[in-house]
DNA sequence: ATGAAAGCGCTAACAC
DNA sequence: GTGTTAGCGCTTTCAT
């Protein structure tokens, strides 16, 4: 049924060493030769077995892309620019959304060359800890784990609330989950309190118990209706400000009028809501450049285990947190 | 480096091909055995190699997911529920978010079990014809081309169109992709132009141009700047709505009081807008048993090929379309 | 119940 | 330049 290069061979009269010679383009190979296979070849419809191809030469040129949390605006932007960034690199990209476990789980059975994991609810140590196929965590730099990609989350939140001070605002809250088990929220958490305590004001929080727009415009409706509404509000991810939002308007309150937003994770989308954004966080492109050219290092210098580095978030002010008080 | 079942056979003092029973769990092997060399197994770090293993099997157990638009969140939605669904069908999924011929090409080579298709911008004819892995497409069916899962289009505008009769709008727009080259598209404009038809009503247009929510929101902003806007409007998709219903909010227009808006694509998520809104569309749990079952039919009845069906669209109406004019 | 050996499709020495 | 061959890690007859 399926063409392999045996048939080839016989199709032209060569042998089947010659053939895989004439498509992996030797230059050992006569080219009358090699085009002249090369034809067959294309209309017999041979399509190349990688598995075979692996088993011999050791290397898939695929990377895995844990990615278990699939409609998250900002991961899946950053999922995106990570593609393009492979692509330059010669590197096909595989996704999988299943969760970290048996993604990872998969990935290692298929042999990929490297792995990215978008951290999220699963804490890294509930991992496999020793893995035969280079990881990339994008997530909290640890020591004697994973090597990971980071942000400085605590600048991230001191840029937001020093940007809310400018403005005059002494009443910030933290939208987003609180306490979880997810270790990028728990940095940004961490880095919201310490920000605050910088500024010497008290912190506020608005839980919002997981991480969708609906949690969060649910929340935040629920909070609307219960206490009054701090002037401020920094907001942990894309999703979140998006339910944020919406529960604010749906309560009649005007953004930044009547409250002031900033969020984090910094992706154009942001430019392209009903209100304008402001946000913080690393720019995606250079999130995803970092996060692909670590990971090649990585397959490339094997045991040359750097564990990792923090990026420096920017600020970018829009028309959310445009207003003095 | 490496551990293979060599490895595992030489601590075991047992002969590599009861290795393999036994990590097949096979009858042929003494459970004393099978227990021991698990556990050898375990001990030593052993990840089964799928490449090996296909190679002599023929079966990755594996499916691929060609899917080019990352970032449409109905489409999101609906590669979440297939994944769900081939879990219970142990078939493990993987996505690739490059464009449909590179991706199937890729998966081709990966020698999957069989491919799914988010047909989107690229016409089905650019695709490679015969192809060695059975593939079905969610798009439009046509004879001589891939089977393909679809939907009633012009059934569903049908349905939106005469709610909006109901409720006694005239002056209805469709707001999405117009004269584009992506099927779905193409058959939800046509859906609309019948169904306005059949009730003797105008048809009008919002040309966004573009599936994301941004392109909704430029367009339909321009459009409300130039001409009178229509009393209600279908829009094509999840993204779209929330474009078109963002730039409504920035010019002042109230969702239902001065705009009536129904949607296309039935997903949970409407439920959780600023307005829920209304929507057409087959519901995403049955899309997504629906493909997953057709393809895993179309895997194991190789040949067998009926070229499709299109399922029936159910309108749930919600805050947005609510407005008797 | 266990082992020996062939072979899946391919690459990479090495020989000619 | 081209052919021969070993072997990658595994499953699967077929012997024992």
């Amino acid at each position: 049924m399926k063409i392999t290069i045996k048939d080839i061979a016989k199709a032209t009269n060569v042998s089947y060493s010659t053939v895989s010679k004439a498509l992996n383009d030797s230059p050992l190979v006569k080219p009358d030769t090699k085009q002249f296979i090369l034809e067959k070849a294309n209309e017999l419809g041979y399509t190349p077995n990688y598995s075979a191809k692996y088993l011999v030469t050791k290397r898939t040129n695929t990377i895995g892309l844990v990615w278990p949390e699939i409609n998250r605006l900002a991961l899946s932007e950053l999922a995106s620019q990570v593609n393009n960034q492979m692509k330059k690199q010669h590197k096909q990209m595989l996704l999988s959304i299943n969760d970290a476990r048996e993604s990872i789980d998969l990935f290692s059975k298929m042999r990929v060359d490297g792995m990215l994991l978008f951290e999220e609810e699963l804490p890294q140590d509930q991992l496999p800890k020793i893995l035969d196929v280079p990881l990339l965590s994008y997530g909290v730099p640890t020591i004697n784990q994973f090597p990971t990609i980071g942000v400085k989350h605590e600048l991230a939140m001191e840029l937001a609330v020093q940007e809310f001070v400018r403005c005059k605002n002494q009443s910030i809250a933290y939208v987003g989950v609180i306490g979880g088990s997810g270790r990028r929220q728990q940095a940004k958490e961490n880095g919201f309190r310490k920000a605050m305590e910088k500024v010497s004001l008290e912190p506020l929080f608005i839980q919002t118990g997981g991480l969708d727009v609906g949690d969060a415009m649910r929340e935040v409706r629920d909070y609307l209706s219960e206490e009054k509404l701090p002037g401020a509000l920094i907001c942990s991810s894309y999703d979140i400000a998006i339910g944020t939002y919406r529960a604010l308007r749906q309560s009649g309150l005007r953004v930044p009028e009547d409250v002031s937003l900033i969020s984090y994770d910094n992706i154009p989308q942001f430019a392209e809501t009903e209100v304008p954004i402001s946000a913080v966080g690393v720019p995606v492109e250079l999130l995803a450049k970092t996060l692909v050219d670590e990971l090649i290092h990585l397959i490339e210098n094997p045991g040359h285990e750097h564990s990792g580095c923090e990026l420096i978030p920017e600020l970018v002010v829009r028309r959310s947190s445009q207003n003095v008080r």
